[in-house]
DNA sequence: TTGTATGCGTTATCAT
DNA sequence: ATGATAACGCATACAA
């Protein structure tokens, strides 16, 4: 039986029903002083009479904590970020910790205004997936305050804050050789492969070749095409720049537009990596439109296991990210620097699975299982 | 240049450095009073200097506005609540509102810690995913204190709040029709089924023959099976208990077992209308591991629209659920429940598109295209 | 137009 | 163990 009016019962009311001093109450309500047995149920007593809940704005004010995450999402609507936040949430569930989103679409402006309102709102740290790795002046400055920061996904260059993400380089070489080694010579890479600042993909290879790339802070589309350059590399077999389908730009049509290019091209790809869930929806639709049959006319791996890749006819091979893992990860280190911990920032790689299944022929001579 | 030390400025610090008055330095950095060209001047470059960031904390306490929704989703890595979410925040960026998000997993008892934290976070308003249609006293509470609520994909039995949803009776007795017109009378339906405090479907069947049953707070999959019972009925065919599958829990396993139940079963149906997402997955698996094919074994229509339904060969006929729409509507109820509307609660209930696609196979005599 | 004084609901620091 | 009282950072009524 609460609820009551609609005035909201607060410390000094349920104190004066208590019969003791706002001080007291706050004790037992707040559990953190002295208090006796007989006074605690008094207080507890009216507290329950009253339907108090405790105003956590002020106590934030006062304490200077407001168990509050923010977290800048690149598209909540992507099964990765989605992913993302469901990991966070297990940790963060149970505590009273709350969680603050926000969306930044990938864009600077918008994450910029979005960090902004997250440390307005007194956020105790913030979890961002960074839309820019070189311009970050609004995330040094939160770095600055002490509020910490965790980097998901990709990380700024020369930004101290921690980061969770995954191993991309080793992943893209990974089943990058696994084609390789089933015989494909020409294998197309279908990737976002936006926003370098050392310029287009030709540049890229150049001073991925010339050694002097640092994996580091890369996007993910950069260092999976990294992984796959690798991949050639170490088996000897020529580098293709005409394999490199580059999208550039987030969308569905942009990629489908890549995929034909790479499709019908004279001398095409017997084989395609696909380094994101979008771009992989993108091949089967063109595949499909030109009336090709995976694996028989054209091998696939791709980046992110989605769900239909499972029951596809045939099962389509793919590269794992431990989504789940990565918003934990993310949590855990939040929560361990919100309590004081100290160290050095540290960037936390997981390791993706690849899982083989049935989209991969293997063609030519000495092919391997 | 801004940031400075550890210590973050306030107002004082901005009126002390710009000689003012705190009430003064408020009026400017808040916009809320009057204030001369000269001195606003001043007092903006004094909180460029320090780097100040209004503390909305402060500000909340006393105004007793927090620009917060809270939200309490069912799981965050559904599809289904991605675009809910994805909608609520198309409506509430460029607002200073935040989004504090938490996860029930459809359980009543995180239900109410998720509403009990969000509530003593005093958000402004509540878009919350019921768990429980009948028990839902802690949304009574939060309604009975004037907080606005508003309830989406779901309606609780008697609670005076607004509403988002999609008319999910009319929308499976359409597509149920569908396959009807296309010579099908053996039609399984695979189906959640939880939680219908009037007991199993053979009692739900019976009260909907009695006309005993009210379509509002249903389960949105009790009321798909209502629309399929409908469209059964309108065309007058025998409705057959024996083609229900009560998946009984939400998980692909369960739902699996419930397809190979449907079809192992000696008269198997020509059809299967697969009220949701994770549902239709299970479908595809099971008939992939049974060897038959989509549709020229077995017809095939969804409800939710997956990305793979429209490359799979053939594309799959669904349902589609307008999920952003639906979140910008609730986000909009929201905003103008904040600003003070007070009319009578509203129901929204959006109307879902059915495209049809090539998973439909005509059958019998009279089959319509 | 500006400044003074109070209060929002808590926690924290002292006394007692 | 308890109570008075001062913060926290801001907004607001009112006086100047």
């Amino acid at each position: 039986m609460r609820g009551k009016r609609s005035q909201r019962a607060t410390i000094t009311s349920v104190a004066r029903l208590a019969g003791v001093s706002t001080a007291t109450a706050g004790r037992v309500l707040g559990g953190y002083g002295y208090s006796s047995q007989e006074v605690r149920a008094r207080v507890k007593e009216s507290a329950e009479a009253l339907g108090y809940r405790p105003n956590r704005l002020a106590r934030s004010l006062i304490t200077g904590k407001t168990k509050t995450i923010g977290v800048v999402a690149g598209d909540i609507q992507s099964p990765f970020y989605a992913g993302l936040l469901r990991g966070i949430d297990d940790i963060v569930r149970g505590t009273d910790f709350g969680i603050l989103l926000t969306n930044s679409d990938e864009q600077l402006d918008r994450e910029v205004e979005a960090v902004r309102l997250l440390v307005e709102k007194q956020v105790d740290a913030l979890i961002v997936a960074p839309s820019d790795l070189v311009v970050a002046g609004h995330l040094h400055d939160v770095v600055a305050t002490g509020c910490p920061v965790v980097q998901i996904d990709r990380v700024v260059k020369g930004l101290r804050a921690d980061a969770v993400m995954v191993d991309n380089v080793t992943a893209s070489r990974g089943c990058t050789r696994e084609l390789i080694q089933s015989g494909h010579h020409r294998i197309g890479i279908l990737a976002e492969l936006e926003r370098w600042e050392g310029g287009d993909v030709d540049d890229f290879i150049d001073a991925v070749t010339g050694g002097s790339v640092s994996q580091t802070s890369l996007f993910p589309s950069w260092q999976r095409l990294f992984g796959y350059w690798r991949a050639h590399s170490d088996a000897g077999v020529p580098f293709d720049r005409s394999l490199v389908a580059r999208v550039g730009a987030y969308s569905g049509d942009a990629a489908e537009e890549a995929v034909r290019g790479l499709l019908e091209s004279p001398d095409r790809p017997t084989a395609i990596f696909s380094t994101d869930g979008l771009m992989s929806s993108a091949v089967m639709v063109v595949v499909n439109e030109i009336g090709m049959s995976v694996p028989d006319d054209l091998s696939l791996v791709c980046f992110d296991d989605l769900d239909w890749m499972t029951f596809h006819q045939p099962p389509i091979s793919a590269v794992v990210q431990p989504v789940n893992e990565m918003g934990k990860a993310a949590a855990k280190l939040v929560l361990e620097r919100i309590d004081g911990l100290q160290d050095e920032p540290r960037h936390i790689a997981l390791a993706p699975d690849f899982i083989r299944r049935g989209s991969i022929l293997a063609v030519g001579d000495g092919a391997s299982a």
